[in-house]
DNA sequence: GACCGGGGTGGAACCGGTTCCACTTTTGTA
DNA sequence: TACAAAAGTGGAACCGGTTCCACCCCGGTC
């Protein structure tokens, strides 16, 4: 347990100046004499020394670090995006700390907090649509904010990236009308939120193009904590005239849908065509395999770190950018064409 | 982008040195008059003033801050760990800072690194079984490490959490032997790992109860990279005397094994019996639902930040501490007797 | 009335880096 | 050979907190 080694140490054993040492470390910020590097580098590798990154931080203002938000880690698709944001952060050198909000907007303000107490040179995260002026500080402060997948409409002058909400929304719809579906569930998040609302526009938009008229009933948007999933999906096989097709465009809340539908023994595709949003590792191992909107998570996150610290290197203009990448409709078995004359 | 306030702000704002201001922000760090401390936090919350931790850290030494290091957060095993981890610590005022080796013993040695440079106070982790010298010298600086799920023989004086590792392994082999099955294919991961000789270890045991010989052909000791698991699967199933039984002990490629046995079409129980280990949510969705061992993954969680926080505050006793949860054996429907005259 | 004790306060050193700047040495060119 | 430019170096201030310590002032005690 004996204390680790400083720059004055190195500098000391080595026979030179902090300065010379600092210049070591940072190549580009000034000359250094060929041979002395060799010393210093030898005596810092004998020291096994390190150098402190809170006193680099205080010394130059900021950190190579961004911070990530994302609702929650247990849900694989915030999962596979930390891990890729992580991964491809790590490449640049950049280090991230997860925060995790459950979709409870104090817990976002905490986190908040921290990562500017941190002094972060920039966040990733998708917000929970509250906090808006939390959020205009932090970019105030100079916290370059990029959103990924959802976004706050208020909020000026943030990057986002995400996939084409409504058009993969619409697609998704028009393929269940396409198969004869006329009435088609849409399990979908909050209105609240950008997605939700982006999703019901494309499922509209569907119907729109197929002049056919849209039942509001069978929209359902859920909260994305808790088992709003399955209840939504209770209630609306429950419906008199129940749907034909279900499109499932909350990715939180798919595994709480399939699950309420496997319990309740509904027959797929026979009884009801499933597409679900999100490409989880599981979906082709179900009976049968689900037909999925794939997100390209790896997109996503390569998009989303790229726009970051694009802006903390300065090097993109000011004008807030929005990226929507293509997700793909990935066609397994579980939608089949609406049998011409069902029981009645 | 105006820079934040400081200390100093605060104190000249307010009339007051920097000294009463930072005690006014540690209470107990010395006497502050009540008339002042209300001046001091009107000022702080008018200025909107946030103390920087890198100065913060600088000064005292150490942050509340401990580094959770796991393999791959795309895995919904480390993932749930993650997020309880992350959760359980914001609840202890603790930061986590989350890193992924990938099973890279490079990328470990250069998360360890950083973690080092950022002065935590501790280390959760699961290690990848290399670095054996860097993992001694992290706690000789004083950071404390407790490893959980898996460990590092060679390194004493670490603490560890697991599951009961022999004993599940013993339950699930047992309950395949009291089912009648007498070839019974096990999956797990490299003898190289804690987990990998511990589950082996179990599973020879039950054999020995049973008066069974073991057929080391049936153990595969596979990565927990890559599509192992799927390959052991396939080889194990073209052996000439094929198991009728099978248990998946490598929590890393269970999705790869169960995949590919739904690929090849095995039918479950009939074809082949099987357990896996780790109740990922997706396994009640299979058709049939999966036998699973359950880690308890809170349980994990709670005890491995137990620890590292009660070592960090130097409430425990120095002899390192091993604790051990029992995994629930949760039976579904993919186990069956075997057949008494099978197809032969 | 002198003295002691302690609450309350501010000055200043310190943590471990970076960086500016003044200074010396080397190099290159006329 | 002379002299400017460039390379190399070290001292010291600085980043924003914490903490030690000296000091003041007040009340209580003999």
């Amino acid at each position: 347990m004996k204390k680790a080694p400083t720059i004055r140490d190195v500098a000391s054993a080595a026979g030179v100046s902090v300065s010379v040492v600092s210049r070591v470390l940072n190549p580009d910020s000034g000359p250094v004499a060929p041979a002395k590097r060799e010393t210093v580098l030898r005596v810092i590798d004998e020291l096994g020394y390190r150098p402190r990154a809170a006193a680099r931080e205080l010394s130059v203002g900021h950190t190579p670090t961004i911070g990530l938000v994302v609702a929650d880690l247990a849900n694989p698709f915030f999962a596979q995006l930390a891990d890729r944001v992580v991964w491809e952060a790590r490449s640049h050198g950049v280090q991230v700390m997860v925060m995790t909000t459950q979709e409870d907007p104090h817990l976002e303000a905490d986190s908040l907090d921290t990562l500017l107490d941190r002094s972060v040179g920039g966040v990733i995260a998708t917000p929970t649509g509250a906090n808006i002026e939390k959020w205009a500080r932090l970019q105030a402060l100079g916290v370059n904010v990029v959103f990924v997948d959802r976004t706050i409409p208020e909020l000026e002058d943030v990057d986002l990236v995400s996939i084409e909400n409504v058009d993969s929304a619409r697609r998704a719809t028009e393929h269940m009308l396409g198969l004869g579906h006329r009435r088609i569930g849409l399990i979908t998040g909050p209105v609240s939120t950008s997605t939700g609302r982006s999703r019901i526009e494309g499922y509209k938009a569907a119907h729109n193009n197929f002049s056919i008229s849209v039942d509001p009933q069978l929209i359902r948007d859920v909260a994305f904590r808790g088992d709003g999933g399955g209840d939504a999906v209770g209630s609306l096989l429950a419906l008199p005239d129940r749907p034909t097709a279900l499109i499932v465009a909350n990715t939180a809340q798919v595994l709480s849908s399939v699950r309420r539908l496997v319990q309740i023994g509904v027959r797929i595709p026979d009884d009801l065509s499933v597409i679900v949003f999100d490409d989880n590792p599981w979906t082709e191992l179900t009976n049968p395999p689900l037909s999925v909107i794939r997100q390209p998570i790896d997109m996503l996150a390569v998009h989303s770190l790229e726009l970051v610290l694009g802006r903390m290197q300065g090097r993109l203009p000011a004008a807030p950018r929005t990226i929507e990448v293509k997700a793909d409709f990935v066609p397994r078995s579980s939608c089949s064409p609406l049998a011409l004359s069902p029981i009645s």
